[in-house]
DNA sequence: TTTGGGTGTAATGAAAATGTAACCGCTTTG
DNA sequence: CAAAGCGGTTACATTTTCATTACACCCAAA
């Protein structure tokens, strides 16, 4: 994914740490907007959708880790990474229990910064992966290619995406309905129940055909479920 | 979410460090399964699904971040913790780019260790699992799945639908039409009471086999009641 | 145009869940 | 204490849902 796509919010009230800040992310390639307090952030927020934020603890007016955990309050799951100058546990326990994903102490290495600013990008799906595993069980979403215990499964179009659906939402029942938006799309109208029950018996013969793994289960008056 | 369900893989060389580790996480409540090397873990992770990894970045034989970066091309999604007693620059940037979530430097405060492991099951995902508890039987509704006294028990769809009206409404009786409007809907015509008995006589047979426990009561004339 | 893989449709049988009925025993109330 | 009403229990019938197979259709590649 490229990287001048991803939005980057700066809250630091020292002008000169936020100047340097704001270079070092945009020279490493995100979009950037930066905050000399809370006031603007909560407005910015309900018109974007930045993928990180980077907080510093101790600000003007609003602490840092009030507004975070402000935010959360009011649904924001945005990755928040805290900058502080202080360093004592407690003021760190505080900036975790409030809803920060990672904690860095002044003064901080920028590299360092950009490797966790990514590392949490990462995590919260805002850069794409390409292979998802399961168990014994290889996705790969680049190639579209499918492994069971190092063998390799041919899949179509169809299951490919039916299968990636469970593998995202494994342990977990999907109902009949759910895997219809998900894998048929929405446009789907006059839609026979029994669609979904061929092509999952289709899938589950690929994945085990001698039907001993069960990879795949039944959810008698929902679905189906991955465990 | 109950911690106890949550399981964590540690990779340590230094036995004493395990086990302190260790220690720690189960005292937090965590399951925890320790390695000395990394030999036996991809056989693990092929058999079990933790929640997250904690790895010693200087191990004998495989390299730690080697390792995680092997466990990643596989497509192993699990976040991963780095421990270390080094500190430079150089290790740290390895650490992140072959897929690491965090990283720690040796001594660290089993205080922070335990936050971070917070933030990270957080943001992954483990922590968000919906669930209803009352006394020793949990309701995943997400899963949909029924645990008693930690014995999985199964469900049909109209007992779950049935159980679940009386978790929400734990401690009072509920009547019949109530049950009968929650549960079966209210274009139910026609409709036998005693197919609300037999319902319950059901459910409460699974719930409790012995017929000890008594978690719900009948309300003469009324309905059933939860407590 | 033909061929073949992929996918939807239809039909059948099996299995699971749920409803029905009959009977029994307990609680309530006069 | 006895009758009436209600809930518990069990066996059986019905309904719903799923698996499986065969077949038809569509569309793209040859």
């Amino acid at each position: 994914m490229d990287k001048s796509e991803i939005e980057i919010v700066v809250i630091e009230d020292e002008s000169d740490i936020l100047d340097l800040v704001e270079y070092h992310l945009q020279k490493a390639g995100y979009g950037v907007t930066g905050f000399l307090s809370t006031e603007r952030v909560e407005q910015f927020l309900e018109e974007e959708s930045p993928a990180l934020m980077i907080v510093d603890r101790n600000l003007p007016g609003v602490e840092g880790s009030e507004f975070v955990a402000q935010m959360r309050a009011l649904g924001y799951d945005i990755p928040v990474i805290f900058l502080t100058a202080r360093d004592r546990e407690r003021d760190l326990e505080e900036g975790f229990l409030c809803g920060g994903d990672d904690y860095m102490t002044k003064p901080f290495s920028h590299k360092e910064l950009l490797l966790r600013i990514e590392a949490l990008l990462r995590r919260s799906g805002a850069l794409v992966t390409e292979k998802v595993r399961y168990r014994d069980i290889t996705l790969d979403l680049k190639r579209r290619q499918l492994q069971v215990e190092n063998r390799e499964v041919l899949l179509t179009n169809l299951e490919f995406r039916l299968f990636h659906t469970f593998v995202k939402n494994a342990g977990q029942p999907l109902d009949r309905d759910f895997l219809r938006e998900e894998v048929w799309g929405e446009e789907s109208t006059e839609f026979h129940d029994k669609t979904i029950n061929v092509a999952m018996n289709r899938l589950k013969k690929k994945l085990d055909p001698e039907g001993v793994k069960e990879y795949i289960k039944p959810v008698w008056g929902i679905g189906y479920k991955l465990d």
